[in-house]
DNA sequence: TATGAATGAGTATTCATTCAT
DNA sequence: GATGAATGAATACTCATTCAT
């Protein structure tokens, strides 16, 4: 019922609809519950966004914000294996750390109605993507890998992470985080060794 | 306002409601317009399912059932190697075949609301995933698999496949379903040679 | 809160709406209002129409129904004259007796949101303007109008009685409904007068 | 954001509501759209205006201003004819060069909220109407039109006016502005015609 | 002069569900 | 087995307006 603290109505708005949307699903995240949880009326939040979809987009913008601080660690690895690891890191602490906005970004095209349109996510994925690209190449280079092609392995990486965390996610398994992140580990411990020369 | 087909209602019904869910997405299967699809008054719905979320649960398990049927076909492989092979061919068979099943039972754990209790879903998963190990330990012993552990091996396997059409349901690349399946087939090919001894 | 009368929800509505429409104005012509002047639920006016714009759409139907009764009276005249007469009779006491009709079928364009597309409007309009001109043309033939041209006359009469109930709506003179009434027959008189050859 | 030119804030503001108000229908001039079309802050407007009601008299005042206008260029006529041909062309050009103003003024007692109280139309209206009036008792006096008492005459012309402006407005014939004009200059030609001794 | 934040009432519409028939 | 009527709660959104700055 009070005003939000000073010049931090988005970031606030955003950090309730995020938590919304990780505890009650996201057919859940209505603006009236957004607005609830905010402790503000729900006509409130359209001084701060125009709409809802326009809301999940920026909720959207946030998530790969996030995303790439995640990634951005693995910069300071030594070598190109070092920095391949840290990469994995970053993608499973961030998928760990921030289950909802992975579910949002990479589970479902359907989550939300007003992300229905992924151009913005491709934006954002592709250099990702590039990124990890660059990485296997470098390890090719360098003898970590064996060469069958840096964009194969790279995908083939990429979708090991995402399904392992998937698997976390929908409930198939019944891990703990502890227990997910040392299946991860584990996981992809023994496929970087399989496919060392 | 006729009748339903003599015995087949329950039948009917869930067909057009899972044609609708894969065509307008889980937050729009509502029993209204279920009920519309099949050309009936919502309360008639209400004789074959005690509510919505009964009709969820039967349409998960009616997912089930199909997905069984898919990794089924498995069985008739010669070997092991070629038991694992079709099983994988199975899942993503199904996978590409049947996207809203599958984003139901793997992808996110919030798409319908009655489906937040994922003991039924671990219970037919087991035997599922039981099935994978069995067939990666033959394959261990019959030394067309390196020896990492049944269950590791499985599990990336199972990761790795999920993760695949994660990517692919998601948007984050723009695949068409034809090049999802070739990538998927590389992808597995590659690391089933990789984890070769 | 109870049920509506027996077999005539739509007319019960209908007229409620009209009455609102005639003493709030087109504007305050909202689904909450009707539902609570008739005694119900908003909701429930959703049984028996598809939508606001369905409503809308039916109201100015039943209009036309009614504006159709008032000028048919015309057919039991004997002459040609006679029957004139009796048409701007019934034009008269319809635009006195429905006002509210009357401003939402000819007097502005925007009164109602759904009613833009005048298709329909023009549809009923047409013949009925055909029955005036008939009349003209058979009084013209009969010698007791001036040949000045069916058409141009007939749209001239036509838009007399429009004005002259427009300016009593409108509120420019503020006449009494007995006023408003002879003035009418007295301008209709001199007119008719003065076209007579 | 930037402040309005200097001391024609007024006019400005109600140009841009006079203006949507003739493209977007009364119902949908608020204060925000208009305060967006000013490219100013919805609260500005109150610096201007008590409230939207105020805003809305004050738009009609303008438009009866403009009215007078048009009206006045009657005044240069040689005879008492000429005037009264002026006159009706000047009706004639205000309905048709500004049915915004037209209708909000003579076609709807409901358009506007605030505008429910007609004493301010009927103000102005008067002495308008008064000027009619004397043109043709003028014209009566030179012999250019019958005596049928003057008033009832100058009323019919007004009604025809309204009338054929009406029609034209509401839709009910499909007629271009040039047809209209026409119309509406072919049907006085023969009224007055008609009421000439 | 104007803005930024927020309110409270009101808009149409969708939904699962109850109840009498 | 199925309908027709109605409900109550929810949805996103618009609006005029108040108040502090």
């Amino acid at each position: 019922m009070g005003r939000i603290a000073e010049g931090e109505a988005r970031t606030v708005i955003l950090a309730h609809a995020r938590e919304l949307f990780v505890q009650e699903g996201a057919q859940n995240v209505s603006l009236r519950r957004i607005a609830k949880a905010v402790g503000v009326t729900p006509m409130a939040l359209y001084r701060h966004f125009e709409s809802k979809e326009d809301l999940q987009v920026q909720l959207l913008r946030d998530g790969f914000r996030t995303f790439d601080d995640y990634l951005a660690r693995s910069e300071s690895g030594a070598s190109a294996e070092e920095r391949l690891l840290l990469l994995v890191d970053g993608f499973r602490d961030f998928a760990l750390d921030e289950p909802a906005y992975f579910e949002l970004m990479f589970l479902s095209s359907q989550t939300l109605d007003g992300l229905r349109d992924r151009r913005e996510v491709r934006k954002v994925a592709r250099p990702t993507f590039r990124r990890l690209v660059d990485c296997v190449a470098a390890c090719i280079a360098s003898g970590s890998l064996v060469d069958r092609g840096a964009e194969p392995i790279a995908l083939t990486l990429l979708a090991q992470a995402t399904g392992l965390v998937a698997l976390h996610r929908s409930g198939t398994f019944r891990w703990s985080k502890a227990e997910a992140r040392s299946r991860f580990d584990a996981s992809f411990a023994a496929t970087l060794d399989a496919y060392r020369p």
